[in-house]
DNA sequence: CCTTGACCTTTGTGTTACTCAAAGGTTTTA
DNA sequence: TAAAACCTTTGAGTAACACAAAGGTCAAGG
């Protein structure tokens, strides 16, 4: 099949399709004739791997290592619980950034309730944004 | 002062400013001997300033605009509102999207534990990924 | 006075995973 | 047979810096 049967077949866009055999994650046969790529379904398989491990929260290049250490003969099986392990517990830390900044947001649009509604005065640029901490503030918060 | 001496004052790297000064966030005068910039406690409060709606999750450009805003005269709090009530949903989306993955990366972690430990049999490049959903198999869960 | 180290400048590159546009060849279909 | 639909490669754009290179400047010590 052709880039865009591909795309229609996995979810995917064609350019993602393209974009990932330029990187190498999939290598298609070429048709002699015209410099078509062409796909089969271990393709399909290779791409729906992909997307799976995207999911899981891998970048392009730790899924070629792992598919290039299958391609070896090795079970990638263990790179990819140690990588599983190292990015847990940043998506963890990632969560909490996101519920601080989250918490910070409705605090900010709380206090907007009860300001003077900031015509500016010289000083103030925008007290809704001022009654934040800077980060070098809330270091020992 | 200059450019670490702002920096350092202000809890960034030289780096920082030298690029918010390119993107015109900041615009410090010249000396005319040297072509140093010269920063004073005005841009001081600036980037402190720039620093608190960074930790509200504003971008640049926003940033830009909320303070040519206030440069006109304008009070920026109506836009600044605006934007963190259009943001605020986006940030909860993504800490669903985040908690999710996570919880499929545990989930695949406990399926580790009670897997033949794939060595690659020519169908399964790992049991880890492969046991989890493709996004379109996702669609209707 | 001069050297050395610390700083400053600009410019260009790399990061991530695509997306989009352009220019041009091919295939399908009406 | 001509238009519509696809295909190719190349190059630029995205966000917010980090980093390195090449070269000018400044402060302090010998």
């Amino acid at each position: 099949m052709k880039v865009s049967e591909l795309a229609r077949q996995a979810g995917v866009t064609a350019e993602t399709v393209r974009h990932y055999t330029r990187e190498g994650l999939l290598a298609p046969s070429r048709d002699p004739g015209n410099g078509y790529h062409h796909y089969d379904r271990q393709d399909l398989e290779r791409l729906d791997f992909i997307q799976r491990a995207r999911t899981l929260g891998f970048s392009l290049s730790e899924i070629h290592d792992i598919l290039d250490h299958a391609a070896h003969g090795d079970s990638p099986c263990p790179m990819v619980r140690d990588l599983l392990a190292a990015r847990l517990p940043q998506i963890r830390r990632r969560i909490r950034e996101l519920e601080e900044l989250a918490s910070r947001m409705e605090q900010a649009m709380k206090n907007w309730e009860k300001m003077p509604d900031g015509v500016p005065d010289g000083h103030s640029l925008c007290r809704l944004i001022e009654s934040v901490p800077t980060p070098s503030q809330e270091e020992d918060a």
